[in-house]
DNA sequence: TTATTAAAGGTCAAATAAGGTCAAAGAAGG
DNA sequence: CCTTCTTTGACCTTATTTGACCTTTAATAA
């Protein structure tokens, strides 16, 4: 079974991931889509269906001249612990079922990114946990 | 992750601001132009996008002979360490403003008692003020 | 003192350089 | 076949760079 390049794609940038110093890189798509000979927008195919903010992934980008795309892989947490992308993950879910509308979604989520960022690991996790149970207890959910 | 000249000026521009005894600098459009190799008119624009009101700059200048341009960083206000009740404050002003209509304040609200709440106090203050940066971002507000 | 000139900075639009979106066509698997 | 995943390309939006032309002000010449 011969992979596609989608699939080579994705290898390639987990692969500059894995060798990062911080879990993040920035890539250009026009580069990156030249290196694998195919079209930009077959990059932006493999940035939308495999690194997804389900599968633990945070995106952001920029268009015009010197842009890029910074991809940022979420640290995994282990067990019942919440860390940031299963807490987004939480928000999302919230946001499907209507709880929360588009702009209180992007609103906590930003909050969620940028907070507790330079803070510890167990106190994020902390934040975290109790942002979800403050967001419960307001949806009045659970 | 090659930066524009573009980007170049605002930091050079902001080491200039952040050495300054005032955080208010003069230069010249010219003169800077010719240290960065570009048209007079990229610094106008570095100017025009990145060092706006909004963000938290003012700016005056004169043309003509012995012109300038003199950069101003508005002191942020909120200096010191950030408890709870003075974020609620800020929360309430925001309310107040029209920029956050009644349940996402509450909802804030909800979250801000909630989420630092058993965290040491250094680390709560670290959460509180990461939460205003945050909100500050969202809303584009200084 | 007044008129002229040179030395700034300002404006605006075109050219260029990215990334994003979307839908259609093609391929793989059941 | 039918569905789902992949590939491709046309077109869109945003950001940067550049240059021609405009306006203001200080210095200087008359």
């Amino acid at each position: 079974m011969n992979k596609s390049i989608a699939d080579r794609i994705e290898q390639y940038i987990k692969v500059l991931i894995a060798r990062s110093t911080d879990r993040q890189i920035e890539i250009q798509r026009a580069e990156l889509a030249e290196t694998f000979s195919c079209v930009p927008s077959q990059v932006t195919y493999v940035l939308r269906t495999r690194f997804t903010e389900k599968d633990g992934y945070y995106k952001e980008s920029r268009r015009g001249g010197r842009g890029y795309v910074r991809i940022t892989e979420l640290q995994q947490e282990c067990g019942g612990l919440l860390g940031s992308n299963k807490l987004i993950q939480f928000i999302n879910q919230l946001s499907t079922e209507k709880l929360l509308n588009e702009r209180e979604t992007a609103m906590i989520k930003h909050i969620i990114i940028n907070a507790g960022n330079d803070l510890p690991l167990e106190y994020r996790i902390r934040v975290n946990e109790g942002i979800a149970v403050a967001l419960r207890q307001f949806l009045e959910i659970n």
